[in-house]
DNA sequence: AAACTTACTTCGGATGACGTATAAAGTAGC
DNA sequence: GCTACTTTATACGTCATCCGAAGTAAGTTT
């Protein structure tokens, strides 16, 4: 007989333990210090069930009482607040051959960084290394889990081209061989999606459960937050907007990448630029915004703004977000950008969504990997990548 | 104090009874006759827990003893299945000034079908008559429900724009007048919608749980499932892909429709087709497939398919379905059609999705009714339309 | 200081799920 | 045909959980 499990009714005590817990907790995490009896009207729970629950929470550490808050004409209530200090993990992202290894706390919080430069013949033995090593620095709130984030490019044959030092392993591998190493977790996720639960979580989108988050660096990628849960698609390649089609009729794609990222992406602006007036740039989205007043950089300007926008129309379209995230490079256009990019959405987009800038950088990152929707993940996940 | 429910943790009895009962039923609808212990393994429970779950459910009429099945060395199990005679309910669509109310089982069988014309200026009267009447005949399996199949067109304002007979009145109080008239939880839903959750119960997609089915009629919509549930977007708008940018730069669009919808849905095919000859046709896509040697029209066939291939990428990269339906009157296209979308699509797609028409026909409607996903949303939806 | 209000806890009672034992209904071997 | 053995389904005791009511704690108001 075989045990698959098809819905994931609440079965056993166990999982109605892990519910209880987990919706006292996000209650907790969302609305600030709260007293029981308000944290009763939060969950659904009765104040004599949150007795027990709270006291099993403040007994793992997780909960903690802040003092009394003010009193509505008869005792004053203790307070209750998540205690993100109770645990920790390990957020690992790649830049170029560099590891950026840091250890967060369940707030997000920069408890401690170190990076490290990658053998591309041989990257889990550094990867390991200093993962090893910010373990031994940082016992204290024991970290529980490890948080990868990868760059994810999508290729034609449905592969992902990794980072170029992680070229040497197969995908599956990175998790699974890790995992074994390092004795915690591994999780490996893409990097927009965790900056769009970080932006979601505590930053530009925080009040917001329908999204698209569209970020410009190396590539340009969205991620879908629908309902509050991410869109990962059946190969977990949703947001791949990399590879939209110009326009009428659609061209097919040659090699690895897609025509509208390799134009519209940091390097694609830079080259534009440089065939402007032959000098390279650093930060060629600034650059843009900087040089506005040149005819020739404000005409590229406005087609970088344009391309930009139909990315956001045609997500709108599709899914439509109550807001649009651009992340990464396209923060640098500044405000003017920002209202030209609003202005064309709002006026071809069906239900015209909100756009603004992310609001986190790159703690955008660690409180993503923190998001609780990230476990929920996890759990019905396979032990691989979840998009 | 608010008693707001934030996170829906299963708190109370009822509601954990609610939950194994569906879990219970939702295996049995979805794995055929099977037998106690099967049930076990595919929900989790223990046999022992299940006693008592079945026995409730076979009082309440849902799940029947079929005989027994083939003994593996013992005794023979007595199978158990889903008994969808247990309930109906009512489904309403509208084409043109005809309501069509059908009744159907839970398995979306139709048991009864009325139609009758409504007066624009008093839908609500005949629409309550033709339920009612639908009810009277139909009293056997007590329908427990009326499901509102409405033709989604968004307009600019963020307003629906309903069947013309239905212009005359508020949307919102479509279904809570309805409701009170008829006595029945009234749920509006966007047809397109319905459709898919046709398909993907027993249909083009039953085997996938990432989707999108773009439906081609008097508009064109797209349904997105992703990991089995629709994506409804902020103001459940998601899917309208009729205001789809041609391409960059994105032009603003005007008016209620948008352009990409105007010229390649069915109206639209229409008139690019009598401006070819001057003749008016009732089936234009299935002309495009008939007259597919006539070069004039070979080179619109082109367009069209070219048209449709292009939202069917864009809706890929954006969630990455594992499948794309097209549905209504794209079907007509005929086989070679589909091989040239399918071949478009493919070369065009980062992850490509495989391309196939929809199975149902109208049936979908009545299917995606008594899906249970339908009843989900519901419950955490507002009295209104859900998307 | 007494009365009232609010916050929280303790304590039975009911419900549900699990585990084990047991009954029911077959098959296989002699 | 009788005896194992296997598989299926149920009965019952135990434990965990949630709820409601009553009780305690700690304030405010008059």
């Amino acid at each position: 007989m075989s045990e698959v499990i098809e819905r994931s009714a609440p079965t056993g005590n166990e999982a109605l333990r892990r519910i209880r817990t987990d919706a006292v907790l996000a209650a907790l995490r969302e609305h600030g210090p709260v007293s029981r009896t308000e944290l009763a009207g939060l969950t659904g729970y009765r104040p004599s069930s949150l007795t027990e629950i709270v006291r099993e929470l403040m007994g793992s550490g997780h909960v903690v009482e802040v003092g009394a808050g003010d009193s509505s004409g008869g005792r004053r209530p203790r307070m209750l607040a998540f205690n993100p200090a109770a645990e920790s993990l390990i957020a690992v992202s790649l830049e170029g051959e560099q590891a950026r290894v840091s250890v967060v706390d369940l707030a997000g919080e920069l408890l401690g960084g170190y990076s490290r430069v990658i053998e591309p013949d041989a990257p889990l033995d550094g990867l390991t290394d200093v993962i090893q090593l910010a373990l031994e620095k940082h016992p204290k709130p024991r970290p529980g889990r490890v948080v990868f984030s990868l760059p994810g490019v999508a290729t034609a044959e449905g592969a992902v081209a990794l980072s170029p030092v992680l070229e040497s392993l197969g995908e599956r591998s990175l998790t699974e061989e890790l995992t074994e190493r390092v004795g915690l977790p591994v999780q490996a996720s893409n990097d927009v999606n965790l900056i769009a639960l970080g932006e979601c979580e505590r930053g530009a989108a925080a009040d917001v459960d329908d999204l698209v988050l569209i970020y410009v660096g190396y590539g340009i990628g969205a991620a879908i937050l629908s309902g509050g849960t991410l869109c990962r698609g059946a190969a977990g390649f949703a947001g791949e907007i990399g590879f939209l089609p110009a326009g009428l009729p659609p061209a097919p794609h040659s090699g690895g990448r897609g025509e509208f990222e390799r134009r519209w992406s940091v390097p694609g602006i830079r080259q534009a630029l440089s065939e402007l007036d032959g000098r390279a740039t650093a930060a060629p989205v600034a650059e843009l915004a900087a040089r506005a007043g040149e005819p020739a950089v404000a005409a590229l300007r406005r087609q970088v703004i344009e391309a930009w926008a139909y990315a956001a129309i045609v997500c709108a379209c599709v899914v439509n977000p109550a807001r649009v995230v651009f992340a990464g490079a396209a923060t640098e256009l500044g405000p003017d950008g920002l209202a030209e990019l609003a202005a064309l959405v709002g006026s071809a987009a069906p239900s015209a969504p909100e756009v603004v800038f992310a609001e986190l950088g790159t703690r955008a990152l660690h409180i993503g990997a923190v998001s609780p929707s990230l476990i929920t993940l996890a759990a019905d996940a396979q032990p691989t990548r979840e998009g």
